[in-house]
DNA sequence: TTCCATACTTACCTTTCCGTGCGTACTTAC
DNA sequence: GTAAGTACGCACGGAAAGGTAAGTATGGAA
């Protein structure tokens, strides 16, 4: 038995795979923040442009100020979310994604969109079906 | 504005990100799970194909029996894993994919794949800053 | 007879997550 | 003068995540 008997689709080869799967792995940190409740959201809500924290915060809903200002920090040491503040009376600071930001972003919008698109398929929708008009044949 | 709520989910744009974006989205919840710590790990590990419950623990690194267990039902609830159990005196229960989770797994694995490929890229400060804080009592 | 392997489940406990409320330094609006 | 907005930081407490260990049923190996 040498190589795989059904490998994955394609890309990539399976040494990463070994790789994100071992317990060591410090990708998986990183893996974490991006992967993380508010961090898909921000990610999400960046990638239209540039955005100030309270202006975040509505766009995102259920968010609370603790949060947002936290996953905003850990994006921004991660290298996904650049800031910029002025130093004007009252405080401004403007939030929105680097190269590298907008680069996961989009990866993790594809997996976004997927899940809302699909959502009617799954059977959670049955479970947790509320919605007055929303019924397709 | 345009007002299109029950047109084809062929091209999904800037109406999804508001859905998402609002707290009371039903996908959210969908949306955790498959970006849950362990579920990105157990989606990819089984794009493999079929794998048994301590074939999987050994796959996934640091997984504990009760998080890979409660992963597994959480995902198969999801409709994306699908789990086959055979009556015999050593239990014997497979995991695999449903054509569902197929599609997801690969969304995943993309995003996955591509923090493992570019975290050379992300700042140094990151990959220092990772260890188990442990507070004196 | 005792041990092990399988696939969990349950109980117990620690750790982390996360919302709420409060404070800041200053300005504009009422 | 009071309220509100701005962009947070800090402390508290409840909720959730998550690890460890033990139990369950059964047959085969030692």
């Amino acid at each position: 038995m040498e190589n795989r008997d059904n490998g994955p689709p394609a890309g990539l080869s399976d040494k990463l795979n070994g790789e994100l799967l071992s317990a060591d792995c410090p990708s998986r940190g990183v893996l974490k923040h991006v992967t993380s409740q508010w961090g898909v959201l921000v990610l999400i809500a960046l990638q239209g442009g540039t955005h100030r924290f309270s202006e975040l915060r509505r766009r995102i809903g259920g968010v609370s100020e603790r949060m947002l200002a936290q996953t905003l920090q850990v994006l921004e040491a991660d290298g996904f979310v650049a800031r910029r503040a002025y130093p004007v009376v009252p405080p401004h600071v403007e939030y929105s994604l680097t190269p590298l930001g907008e680069e996961v972003a989009e990866k993790v919008r594809v997996l976004a969109d997927w899940i809302e698109v699909n959502f009617h398929r799954l059977p959670a929708s049955r479970r947790a079906a509320q919605r007055p008009a929303r019924v397709p044949v």
